[in-house]
DNA sequence: CATGAGACTTGAACGCTGGTCAATTGCTGC
DNA sequence: GCAGCAATTGACCAGCGTTCAAGTCTCATG
């Protein structure tokens, strides 16, 4: 723009030193999580993100190949966040197990849009965190008393249960999200259609007069410890049978 | 509003047929499953779905309010294709559960794409086949022994479990479809950098020592049946502590 | 002190997406 | 034969991921 030209006659010019390139990769990584924490999977995209930065869509292409590279990245980036605990004393392997399925639920409901992107990818990212845990969680369960081989089946049994789990509550928290309503709010509108889609079901039925909405949506933490409770049992079990 | 949205697309009334429309909500959801059946979630729009149909896109919309309703559509379509067995003898009930758990396996790696979309939907798609398979299942639980509400705990943690790790089975077949290569083809392919980033981790390095890539790729079937059997495993010991 | 090599950034453009809307077709009941 | 309505169409919109040539800026070297 002429205007432009012309005023930089007048305005000196204030070229921002490049002391440091704008952009990197570890950057933009970080801001995408914030973008996807606030708005969800589907509101990220390449020129938002660029935006959010201080720049255009296509600078990030330099730093990342593209938008599935990137969304690599950010999952290991996560993945970073949480440890398997260690396991010192192999009585307790329980407690540890228990207390990293925990904390993987509570890592996918902080970060909701982990769910579909996990369930989309699944194991095919080999993120340096994502192999880390699975070497740690392969020492867990060996300090269990597992052999490696199982204890590769019993923390796989293990991660599927949370995963699943996990991402189906993610799903609601995003649902709830895009409604824009409050959690409270949400269940109020939703529950009366599920009770009345329930009407003709005698034991969907039966279980939803058991509840109201204020129960229904604070029991989550109740079917995942029981899960999860069952599926140690079940590995403890084993454990009881092999020593 | 919320309430809307819940109680639309099932209970909506459905419009008077045409003597022969050449359009119809149940042939635009066949056809939807076989375009996802055969090239990938991402590959699915409404413009190919027209197309498909000997239709344009928009006349697609007519039928459907948009592309999140016919996804909801699509999955209670696909989940039509399965049920619970029946539990005639109590003493049987980890037989049907096994049976079902391995049933609904097959479904999503049957529909591969089913893995991404039932963890960004989870639960809140309401159609009538979701409803009738949980409350099977609740059938299934109550007749192995537990009270309703245990039921209701039991079933979520077997089918959290099977959502879980058949995603991520999915996910993997998805890569492969995406990549165009054979199955042994790809992980002939992808075999090597996983080792190789193992290779600092000691105890993934010794667990993919024990296999080649061939062993691995093989090895799906007993890593789900080992977990479900840790998990029914878990169930009935809960259930001869309540008896 | 100029020059040129790279590292980085930009703007324009492409083909595609989901979605809206007015206009149009074609069948059915009057 | 015609009104009315179900169904379909085409034009159009904003936004998407991605490519590419054309910059800008910094630094090392001659």
């Amino acid at each position: 723009m002429a205007t432009e030209e012309f005023a930089s006659v007048w305005t000196r010019p204030k070229r921002k030193r490049r002391e440091q390139p704008a952009l990197s990769q570890e950057q933009i990584v970080a801001e995408a999580i914030k973008l996807l924490d606030a708005d969800g999977l589907e509101a990220l995209s390449m020129r938002k993100l660029g935006a959010a930065l201080g720049a255009v869509a296509t600078a990030v292409y330099w730093h990342v190949a593209n938008k599935e590279e990137l969304m690599e990245l950010v999952v290991d980036h996560v993945y970073g966040e949480i440890e398997v605990p260690r396991v010192e004393d192999p009585a307790k392997w329980r407690a540890a197990a228990t207390e990293f399925a925990q904390t993987f639920r509570a890592l996918i409901l902080r970060h909701p849009w982990m769910g579909a992107t996990l369930a989309g990818a699944g194991v095919t990212y080999l993120g340096p965190n994502m192999l880390r845990l699975s070497d740690e969680m392969l020492g867990l369960y060996e300090a269990a008393g597992f052999d490696l081989q199982e204890a590769n089946l019993a923390s796989t049994a293990v991660l599927s249960f949370v995963v699943g789990i996990a991402s189906t509550e993610a799903a609601t928290l995003n649902q709830v999200k895009r409604s824009g309503l409050s959690a409270e709010d949400w269940m109020a509108s939703a529950w009366p259609a599920a009770r009345q889609a329930a009407e003709s079901l005698p034991r969907l039925k039966a279980l939803y007069a058991a509840y109201d909405a204020a129960a229904a949506s604070g029991n989550g933490d109740e079917t995942f410890d029981y899960g999860l409770a069952r599926v140690l049992d079940g590995l403890a079990a084993r454990l009881a049978t092999q020593r």
